[in-house]
DNA sequence: CATCGATATTGACAAAGATCGATGTGTGGG
DNA sequence: CCCACACATCGATCTTTGTCAATATCGATG
């Protein structure tokens, strides 16, 4: 007995949009817009760079800071930077000539919720 | 607060070991593990397989029954749910000449707790 | 405006992955 | 004991993806 009307204010959300994984099987269609954001996330560079960014405390991290975090091509870190942004993981500001990542809380909660039901 | 003492018992599992995203960055062993973990989820066919499983209400679900859900062939239904079982998201038991999938739900939380460090 | 430094894009390539048909394995019934 | 059925494994194929070197873009500064 859930509403499932969060489609109004903001950007079609795949992640907003799906009810917990416990709570009904998903469609096709559900199931293909989702895939994305996850295997965004799926990759090991990926989660080191997310977690960097999630766990620093100013809440933002300069992607030239990236480059020396992982042991990687300037290239290949600014592409999984683009993966992660494409997946509305990370927010992206470019102040300068710097670019500045943070992540986006909303969609990592609806990440939690999709696992868990309840967060 | 939260003791991380869960590796005396079980299996060692790279999700009940890994702290929440935003709590500290991630080492390259702790995201070397933990890829393949949500790779395994990061499949539109694999979501749904999840999903369906996860939704039934007797919390399992004959493979017989899994092969006419999705609109693959058997042997690749077969596949999906061995990465599935490999990345202890499922949960496998053959009753007779019948094979029955239940999802773990250990994995399922720990998931949401990698997200959002309050599950 | 010429240049430098910070990111992004492009093109190429090897590795990984999704899928299928064919075949193997094991279980229960006649 | 043999057959039918449920599921798994194998081998092949095609697509996707992670990575890098080379190059492009873009903003600041002299």
């Amino acid at each position: 007995m859930r509403l499932e009307s969060a489609t109004l204010t903001s950007p079609p959300n795949p992640l907003t949009c799906c009810s917990p994984l416990r709570t009904a099987p998903m469609d096709v269609q559900q199931a293909t817009d989702l895939a994305p954001i996850l295997k965004a996330i799926a990759d090991p560079s990926r989660l080191r760079l997310l977690s960097i960014i999630a766990a620093d405390a100013r809440g933002e991290v300069c992607v030239c800071d990236l480059n020396d975090a992982l042991d990687l091509s300037q290239p290949t870190i600014s592409h999984h930077l683009k993966v992660l942004h494409e997946a509305d993981l990370l927010i992206r500001e470019k102040r300068g000539v710097w670019v500045y990542y943070s992540v986006n809380t909303e969609t990592l909660n609806s990440l939690c919720a999709l696992f868990g039901g309840v967060c």
